[in-house]
DNA sequence: TTGAAAGCGCTAACAA
DNA sequence: TTGTTAGCGCTTTCAA
């Protein structure tokens, strides 16, 4: 084909997609329909959008033009069939309906982007219930990398991930078997630092109020472990619905208070559910922190703003989110990463 | 090929798998691989699959077992390529770190995954900033449909989203020009249901305290008009900084009684603000709903438990996911659907 | 009921 | 620097 000088007209453009031979059915654009307009191969159109630099300026600009001309986007299905590389990263978590994770998905979803990929998101439930459905779901779609937030997978679901030779970031908690790649923390850890945390501030008669998931059981299981460890009285403990929410946390505390009047500190497996805590209290007339210590866990951003301003684990669930990325991108790339402790910090504030 | 009388075993699978020409490198097994292990062709696997009522069940138990025995997950990248038909629906929220939407996405992932169809979520941020370059990673993912939450969207996503052919509904607002389905609800009228429930109740200095978003400036702006058509005094407007958090409803109660003391009601664009508003008010000893009449937006579900429980405008948020869901469903099977309004209820509790 | 041929839209590999 | 050829894995179409 001859070269052109320009960009076509309008209306040689429109002669030029809709083809000759077929006048009649509306075509989505395609390579050929640009290169056709900018006077080149399609594989031109193909180097000047995925590798600028291998394509002078010239080339490039007129190729530029036709793409708007023709209001061309890309099929990334096809570019990911032929290319054996779908830019889609999937990451699977427990719920949406938490807002615990949702620094971790704005960070990847920020991270991925800049690396020109697209993140593709599955909510597992929490539980292992849907899980495989889900992964077979994901897994078809091919996805350069995924995601996982927590390490708690059915022997069918890491066998799948570990068989399909995609690179697996595990996030939010430390394992010794990860499938592949671990960015996290250990709630062991957390369950045992908040423990003594508390009994260093004279808490003694202790109870933890949790969801029932499995990170938060971990938690609970070294908080009790600790307390007994440091002679203590065994702490109470109260499990809640999921997703666990204020009430929960209010009815919670009557419920402890009733059957363990002497309790002086409480460890709440959410914010929300310390938040329900500390309403309860104000409620009741009982001083917090005076007869009552509370500390909740996430950092969620109404802690440092609840009153009294409540005491968190926090996590930094953005990093987590950030390096989870990173990781993926890197093996991707050929760089492998090692597993990463972004550890915590009990943030204490007022309420304990 | 002959037809074998059944699936071959373990070690003859991986042969047929691996092929006898280059038993190196790994490739992922493909429709050939199940055929030739179910001594099939490609297409009766295919058939096998996706229209099982068209394969008598001796041949479907036969490909089956081949898949199973081969570990066989379809690449729905050249499914999508070749039928056009991706089984992908792109829904576009504007943030995930608030759970406002949480319940909508639930029930979009629900009602999808019940069609066959898996959910794309994409994030635009609060602002049409970084919108038009997500719909095109979107597009050129070829969605069998899209669901935006939202009707305000820059004049180019708009075009490009109704020349690209693809069904689009736009949900939790309603507007006269939608791009093409849509499921929500009136904010103007909410802003002036609220207003009328606040001075119906006896409250005339009233207060709006919004995040800059723009369905919560369409409540806003008929708030106010209501209380001037109602001849009340022009509210106190209170603009907090997105996401809004409870943080920002302290600050702002405390804005709001440094500058118009006589307020004694006041709108809240979240239930976390006027968590906060509560959280001030009974932090400064002010009496809710004694002196002040508090109403939130969204109805969370700490709201009923708040202290004093907080009113608030519930919205069906799952209904909408599951609206929006049937309506992409059945205008890819061709059965247009009308636009809905699902309303919105004031939840009268203590707090105002 | 089953299979063979063709091609979805793109890019890897090679050639000019 | 650019183009040609082939084929990614699947399903549409048509024929048996």
């Amino acid at each position: 084909m001859t070269p052109h000088a320009s960009i076509p007209l309008k209306q040689e453009v429109n002669r030029l997609i809709s083809g000759i031979a077929e006048p009649g059915r509306q075509r989505a654009t395609t390579v050929l329909d640009v290169a056709r307009v900018a006077g080149v191969s399609a594989m031109t159109v193909s180097r000047a959008l995925n590798q600028p630099q291998r394509v002078p300026a010239a080339t490039r600009q007129r190729v530029q033009a036709a793409v708007e001309a023709t209001h061309y986007v890309p099929n990334l299905l096809a570019c990911g069939l032929r290319s054996r590389r779908s830019r889609l990263v999937a990451a699977i978590v427990p719920a949406l309906d938490s807002t615990v994770f949702g620094e971790t998905v704005q960070a990847l979803t920020t991270t991925l982007g800049g690396a020109g990929y697209q993140l593709m998101l599955g909510q597992s439930g929490y539980g292992a219930a849907g899980e495989d459905a889900l992964l077979q779901a994901i897994v078809g779609r091919r996805p350069d990398g995924i995601v996982l937030v927590g390490v708690d997978h059915s022997p069918r679901t890491r066998e799948q991930l570990a068989g399909c030779g995609v690179p697996v970031v595990e996030t939010w908690d430390l394992t010794p078997t990860p499938i592949d790649m671990l960015v996290g923390f250990s709630h062991a850890d957390v369950g045992a630092a908040v423990c003594r945390f508390l009994a260093a501030r004279g808490r003694h008669h202790l109870a933890v109020v949790s969801g029932a998931d499995a990170r938060a059981a971990r938690r609970t299981q070294t908080f009790v472990a600790t307390a007994e460890a440091l002679g203590l009285p065994a702490p109470a403990q109260i499990e809640v619905t999921v997703p666990s929410t204020l009430g929960s946390g209010r009815q919670a505390l009557r419920g402890l208070l009733a059957q363990h009047a002497a309790v002086d500190g409480v460890f709440c497996s959410s914010d929300m559910l310390a938040l329900g805590v500390l309403t309860e209290a104000a409620h009741q007339g009982i001083a917090v922190p005076g007869r009552i210590g509370v500390v909740g866990f996430g950092d969620q951003p109404f802690a440092a703003d609840a009153e009294p301003a409540l005491s968190s684990v926090r996590v930094d669930g953005a990093r987590i989110g950030r390096e989870a990325a990173l990781r993926v991108v890197g093996r991707i790339a050929g760089t492998p990463a090692p597993t990463l402790d972004v550890g915590f910090s009990i943030v204490s504030r007022r309420s304990a």
